[in-house]
Order: C-alpha cells, then sequence, then structure tokens
DNA sequence: CAGTATCCACTCGGATACTG
DNA sequence: CAGTATCCGAGTGGATACTG
C-alpha cells in the first residue's frame, strides 16, 4: 500500500499539485488575465464605461465572438458589469465594477513594469538568437 | 483610393491595432507570463537558485518537455540565467537575473489581489452560475 | 542528470453567416 | 445594435520513448 516506484511517487505528486494549481488563487487569476483581450478590454472600460460597439471600435482587431466571450467571462467573474437599455434597437453598457476597478491597480504595475523593462527583454532576446546563429 | 466602405475601414484598423498589439509591452509581458509555467518557475526560482531536477519536483505536475520550454524561453528573454557544470553527470542550476528579479514585484501584487479578491469573483461566479439556472 | 524527439488531443481564437 | 451559431485552422501543452 505505500508508494512502491519512483515513477508512483511522482505521479501522485503531480496529480496533487493539479489540484492544487486549480485552487491557486494567483494562477487562476493569470489564465484570466492572460487571455488574449481580457487586459485590453479591462484598460478600455478603466478610462470610462462604454457600449459594445465602443469597445468593438476601440478595440479594433477583436471579433464579435472573443469580445461577447470575454465580456461574459469578466461578468460572470463580477468584474464588469452590463446594463440592458431595452430601446429599439437595443442599447448594452458595459461598466467596472468595485472588483474591476480594483484590478486597474495591480494591472497598472505591471503596465509599468512593461513600459520600463521590456526593452531589455527584447535585447536579451535579440542577443540570445544572435548567438545561436554563430 | 480613400477607404471607401466601412468595412474596409474596420478592416484597416483592424490590422493598425493587430500591429500596436505586437508591440504594446503590456500585452507582450502578459503574453510571456500567462504561460502556464512562467508564473511558478518564476516564483520558485525567486526563493532561491534551482537545479533541473528541483525545479522538477517542485513544480510535480509539469511535464519535461515544458519545464525546458519554459526556462529555455526565460533564458531567452534574460529573465532566467542557466549555468552548466560540466561534472559527469552534468549539473545545471537556473537561476533569476536581475531583470527576473524585478519582475517579482509586479507579480507579488498581482498575488497579493489574487489572494485578496479571488473568493469574491468564485463568489460572483456561483451567483451567476445560479442564476443562469433558473 | 538533464535533457531531445515525436506524436497527438484539445483548446483558443478567427472567419463567416445569420437574428431579435 | 448587439449579439448567436457554426465551422475550422493553428498553436499549446501533454504522453511517451530515447540519449549524451
Amino acid at each position: 500500500m505505500a508508494t512502491q516506484t519512483a515513477q508512483h511517487r511522482r505521479e501522485l505528486a503531480a496529480e496533487a499539485f493539479d489540484a492544487y494549481l486549480a485552487r491557486c488563487p494567483s494562477r487562476r487569476l493569470l489564465d484570466r488575465i492572460g487571455d488574449k483581450w481580457v487586459s485590453l478590454v479591462i484598460c478600455a472600460l478603466g478610462e470610462q464605461p462604454m457600449r459594445y460597439s465602443q469597445l468593438r471600435d476601440r478595440i479594433a482587431a477583436v471579433s464579435q465572438k472573443m469580445l461577447t466571450q470575454t465580456l461574459r467571462n469578466l461578468e460572470r467573474d463580477g468584474l464588469v458589469r452590463r446594463s440592458v437599455t431595452p430601446s429599439v434597437p437595443v442599447r448594452v453598457d458595459y461598466a467596472l465594477t468595485d472588483l474591476g476597478l480594483s484590478l486597474l491597480e495591480p494591472i497598472e504595475h505591471l503596465k509599468r513594469w512593461a513600459e520600463q523593462h521590456m526593452p531589455a527583454v527584447d535585447a536579451a532576446r535579440a542577443r540570445y538568437d544572435d548567438a545561436a546563429l554563430s
């Protein structure tokens, strides 16, 4: 009944770690904001609430499918509030919730790091790729 | 020669936005640290430098392929330093560079937000899913 | 020990067409 | 206007086997 092989021990550890990852708050947050359009939507709505079509124009490269999907996920997570005005045609406004607003702060930190250090990353990348050619 | 249709205007805007995204430092950073194993490797190496096998044991669920790939990418980006000791068998140590160390700070901010607010996200998600059942 | 190499399933995101 | 529905290709990541 004890774990016999190193093989087996590894599998158990991997399983446990998977379960841990599924709950790990940080990893789950990164899963969300790592989504291609999430940060862009959050930042756009951070400036001001917007209608669906405004978002689509502002984030020009997003497809309808992905914009809707992104907004639905954010709404589900309580980060964005969706309000429908039943006029004809309907008007839908999106805004950050307080929770969503609070997320702007850590994102801002990331953005600052990116602006300060991504050039260094690019330089490192260029060096690495150059070295590989020799 | 002017942009004639709304359709065409949209396509041009989307193209321009795509190009912008390819350069946008923040989006590129998120692309990196959004990778499934990157944050875990950075955090592990943030505690102390480690050998390949230590990393593999610590992040039990990672496959060899993904661990190597992740480490190579981080090395290429100048975030991690790889040092080989040519003994038999070889010994390889990984450590964060100064650039990598500096990344710990914004990640820490994210982690704090996650620990404080992910429960609220989960609650929102539960409410949303419940509402959908009715 | 620290990888490489190969194959494969699955998901993400895009294109297109249609609708209340 | 603000979506849905459907299809599909490309890329991500995992399993397995092999190596200096």
